[in-house]
DNA sequence: TATTGGCGCTCTGTTGCAGAGAGTGCTGAG
DNA sequence: CTCAGCACTCTCTGCAACAGAGCGCCAATA
C-alpha cells in the first residue's frame, strides 16, 4: 500500500523491464518463480507476487486466465519502450553490412533495397514511403518509333525518367520533334508542370495546330510523371510474418494483416504521421487506431534529402518484438538512405 | 469383375465425375449416398459402393480415413480434367470486362496488369513471365545532371526506355555529350550491344579518351538493360491463397509455397516449361516436380508476339479448384496479352 | 447377372471427467 | 517489509463413452 505512488519505485520498474524482456524471448507469459529467478532482485517469488499485482492494477501487465504468468499489455510495452529499453548501438560492421547492402544505382533502386534490408535483417516486414518530389521539369524528348507513333521521354528535376508512347494524329518528321523539344527545354526548363501549363496557355494558340500537340501530350505527360511519383509504400518481406507464431495462430488476423498491406493509402496515412516528428516512432499494437495492427507494433523513422524529411522508413512485426534491436536498425537506414538521396 | 475392362465404362466415367465435381464444390469427401443423389443415375448407394471400390483400386480416388467419403487422387484429377471435364468458354460480356481491365500503356503495365486480372477473376494468384526481348539498341541521350554527373537514357529496340546515372572523371560539356550520343546513334543504331561491342573494339582505341569513357558507360548500361529485361515472373495476390481453406490448414506448406513464390528461378523454370507447347496446359499437384507445389494445380497458356511465343500467363491455386471456369479465363487472358502486345 | 437392402465394422469428433501442473491471492508469522 | 504456506483457479492431457458417417460384404431379388 505504502508503493502506490503511482510513479514505479524502482523495484517494479526493473522486475516490469526483466518481464518484457523475458515474454519477447520466450513468448510465454512470465510467472513469478521466474521473475524471482531472472530479476537479480533475490526476493522470493511471493513479495514478487504483490508488486506483480500492482502492476496489473496499473494495467501494464495482465494475464491471459487466472493461473497464467502475466504479459505485458500495450501500455506496458509502451511504458518499456519509453523509459526502461536500453538500446545497444549497432556495431561498425553491422553498419557496414547495412550499408553495402543498398543498391545505389537509382532511387527506386535504393527505396526497395532499403524495404528489402530492413526485412531481411529484422526478418519482419519491412516498409518504405517513397520520397516526395518535387514536380520540376528538366528535359524531353521525343522519338520517332513508326509513322505516328513517338516515343516521349520526360526527365524530372530529380533525375527521374518517365516516358510514354503517343499516337499522334499527323506524321512528325525528325526535325519537327527537334524544333518541338528544344523550345520546351529552352524556355521551361527547371519550371514545375503547373508553371509551364500556366505560361503556354497564351501562347499555344500562337503555335501552329500540330506543335501544340505535341505540347498538350508533354503536359499531359508530366502530370503522370508527378501524380506517379506521388508518395507510394514499398512492402518487402511480408511474408515473414506468416512464420511469427504470434500472429499466425489466428488466421484470419493474420489475413486481415495482409488486407492492409495491399492497401497502400492506409497504410501510407499512418506512415506519414511518423514523418511529422524527428527520430526513431513507435506505434504499439492498435496505437496506429488501425485494428489489424493490434498485436503488431510499427517502428518507424523519417529519412531526409538536403535536411527536409521526404520519406519514412520502418518495420512491421509483432508486439513481442525485441525492441532494443530494431530500433537502432530502423534508425541507421534512415540515415543511411538520407544520406545516399542527399549525395545524389 | 466384368466391368474390369481396364478402361472406364460410361458409368464409373460419370461418377468419378460428379464425385470430383462434387468435391470441387464443397470440399468434403464425397460418399456413396451423396453420390447416387446428384449423379442422376438412379442407382442405390450399394450399387454406387461397388464402382467406387473398383475407382479406388485403380487409384483414382481414396479416403482419408475408413469411414469418409472419397476424394480424387492426382490421377483422378488429371483423369478429370483431361476427359471429363467440360469447359463453358466465357461469354463476351467477361471477355470485355478482362480486356478492360488490361492497362496497355506500357508492356511492364501490361505484363503486370494482366497477372492482377488473373488472381482477382479467380481469386487465386496470378502470374506472367515477362517477354523474351531482343536486345537491339534505337537510341541514346546523355543529359548532364551536375559537374561530373551524367543521366544516361538508352531507348532499346522494342521501345523500352532504361536510365542510369553516371559518375564521371571529367566534367563534359553539353556539346560534347551531343557529339558523344549522335555518334552513337549514327553508327549503331539498330545493332544489338554484342554487335556494337565487337565492332567499337577496334574504334575505340582512336578515339579520345574522354569519349571513350562515355562509350564504355553506356554500353555497361546495354548490357545491364539487356540482363534486367531478361526473364521474370510477376506474381500477384498470392495473398488470395491464404483464404484456401485447403492450403491454409498447414501453416507449414503455406509457407513454403510462399518461399517458392519469391524464389523466382525455379518458378521460372516451371512455367517455361509451359511455353514449349501451345495452348493450355494444367499441373496438377507435384506433377511439377515441386513439394511445395503438392497440393496446388498450375493451369498455364503461353502467350505470343507476332506469332512467336514469348512468355507464359498462369494461375496458381488449390488442386481443388474450378478448372471449367480457370481454364478459359488462362486462355483468354493468352490471347488478349498476345493481341495487344502484337499491336504495339 | 446386375442391383439392392441389411448388417457389422471402423474411424472421427464430441463430450464428460479426473488428475497433474502452474501460478495466483491471501494470511499470518518473523 | 518479507516470506512461507495453503487454498483456489485455470489449463492441459489422457481416457472412456457415444453418436454419426460411411464402407465392405453378403445374401436376397428382379
Amino acid at each position: 500500500m505504502a508503493n502506490e505512488t503511482h510513479a514505479l519505485n524502482e523495484r517494479a520498474q526493473l522486475l516490469l523491464k526483466t518481464l518484457v524482456e523475458r515474454y519477447i524471448a520466450d513468448g510465454q507469459p512470465v510467472g513469478s518463480r521466474a521473475l524471482s529467478k531472472f530479476s537479480g532482485l533475490d526476493l522470493s517469488p511471493a513479495s514478487i507476487r504483490n508488486v506483480m499485482a500492482d502492476l496489473e492494477d496499473m494495467g501494464l501487465i495482465a494475464s491471459p486466465h487466472t493461473s497464467a504468468g502475466r504479459i505485458p499489455t500495450p501500455r506496458g510495452y509502451r511504458f518499456f519502450v519509453d523509459t526502461l529499453l536500453t538500446i545497444k548501438p549497432l556495431d561498425r560492421v553491422e553498419i557496414n553490412q547495412l550499408e553495402g547492402q543498398l543498391q545505389v544505382e537509382s532511387t527506386q533502386k535504393l527505396v526497395a533495397s532499403a524495404s528489402q534490408v530492413l526485412s531481411e535483417i529484422t526478418r519482419f516486414a519491412g516498409v518504405v514511403v517513397t520520397p516526395r518530389r518535387s514536380a520540376g521539369f528538366r528535359h524531353i524528348e521525343f522519338l520517332r518509333l513508326a509513322e505516328k507513333r513517338l516515343l516521349l521521354i520526360l526527365v524530372t528535376d530529380e533525375g527521374d525518367v518517365q516516358n510514354r508512347i503517343i499516337q499522334t494524329e499527323k506524321a512528325y518528321t525528325p526535325s519537327e520533334l527537334i524544333e518541338a523539344a528544344n523550345m520546351l527545354n529552352q524556355n521551361y526548363a527547371g519550371c514545375t508542370f503547373e508553371e509551364i501549363r500556366r505560361r503556354i496557355q497564351s501562347e499555344l494558340k500562337q503555335l501552329r495546330e500540330d506543335m501544340s500537340q505535341l505540347m498538350t501530350a508533354a503536359l499531359a505527360a508530366g502530370d503522370q510523371a508527378v501524380s506517379e511519383s506521388a508518395e507510394d509504400v514499398v512492402i518487402s518481406g511480408g511474408m515473414n510474418l506468416l512464420g511469427i507464431n504470434d500472429l499466425s495462430s489466428n488466421m484470419t488476423k493474420l489475413r486481415d494483416l495482409f488486407n492492409l498491406f495491399e492497401h497502400r493509402a492506409t497504410l501510407l496515412q499512418l506512415l506519414d504521421v511518423s514523418s511529422r516528428a524527428q527520430g526513431v516512432q513507435i506505434f504499439i499494437g492498435g496505437e496506429a487506431g488501425l485494428t489489424p495492427l493490434d498485436e503488431c507494433s510499427v517502428v518507424t523513422a523519417p529519412y531526409e534529402v538536403d535536411g527536409k524529411i521526404v520519406g519514412t522508413v520502418g518495420v512491421i512485426g509483432p508486439t513481442r518484438m525485441a525492441y532494443e534491436r530494431v530500433i537502432p536498425i530502423v534508425d541507421i537506414t534512415a540515415k543511411l538512405l538520407s544520406s545516399a538521396l542527399t549525395q545524389r
